[in-house]
DNA sequence: TATTCATATGAAGGAGCACTCATATATGGT
DNA sequence: ACCATATATGAGTGCTCCTTCATATGAATA
């Protein structure tokens, strides 16, 4: 037995078997950055009402374009969003189910202590 | 009738009545933020199997003890974890099953597409 | 095809933050 | 009281990243 001062495989063994992968976490991690800015979040919320083009959105945020499509290019490199091209503009879309649940229970969290 | 380039305003008003306020996606970027780190992740996958001390924590993430008690305090200030003290130690757990729900959604978004 | 509208992208500046190091506080045992 | 263990915290540093500015690409229209 290893001199160690405070012992606590007994309880980390189980916590470590139930573990995700490395990856996984790192993954989950990258995710929930993506999540965690509020331009990203208020064109997500936007989105999950209406598709919408990029300039509808700047136009929403009062931001500028170039903002925004550096933010929908982040949405779209970790697939939270799709795009597709309708003549000169291009249309945006919520691209999955797990962000709506996702930015759901986050709303419930912050607004169920009040 | 404003001179614009691109009318949006059909669009957007549904859009603008359904945005949470400023505030609330304030605070829900703030509340992913916290979760967009992987230490802070692997502390909350962790937890969500067993409540645990802090030097466990550290020693199950090969971290600092000084490392892990900064994230422990970002966790607590957005109440996603509670403490109680026993002799020494601190215990730490889940205050809330929000927290499993983001998680879980979360690693289901990653793991989908393989 | 020249021009205009819509969008994308690269570089750069500035702000925010995660970890380290040093140190402070708290509890239990001797 | 004193010391060891457990945790908390403040300052500092390096890195990440969000916005701006300038510019490039793509599509429609005259």
């Amino acid at each position: 037995m290893v001199n160690r001062k405070h012992d606590h495989e007994n309880s980390l063994s189980a916590v470590r078997g139930a573990m995700p992968s490395e990856e996984d976490l790192s993954n989950l991690g990258d995710l929930f950055k993506v999540f965690g800015d509020t331009t990203r979040v208020k064109i997500l919320c936007a989105l999950s009402e209406s598709e919408l083009c990029v300039c509808a959105i700047a136009e929403l945020l009062g931001m500028t374009q170039s903002a925004i499509s550096h933010q929908l290019k982040v949405l779209k490199d970790a697939r939270l969003v799709g795009n597709r091209r309708e003549g000169k503009t291009v249309v945006y879309f919520l691209s999955d189910d797990h962000v709506r649940t996702i930015i759901a229970q986050g709303l419930e969290h912050i607004t169920e202590k009040r």
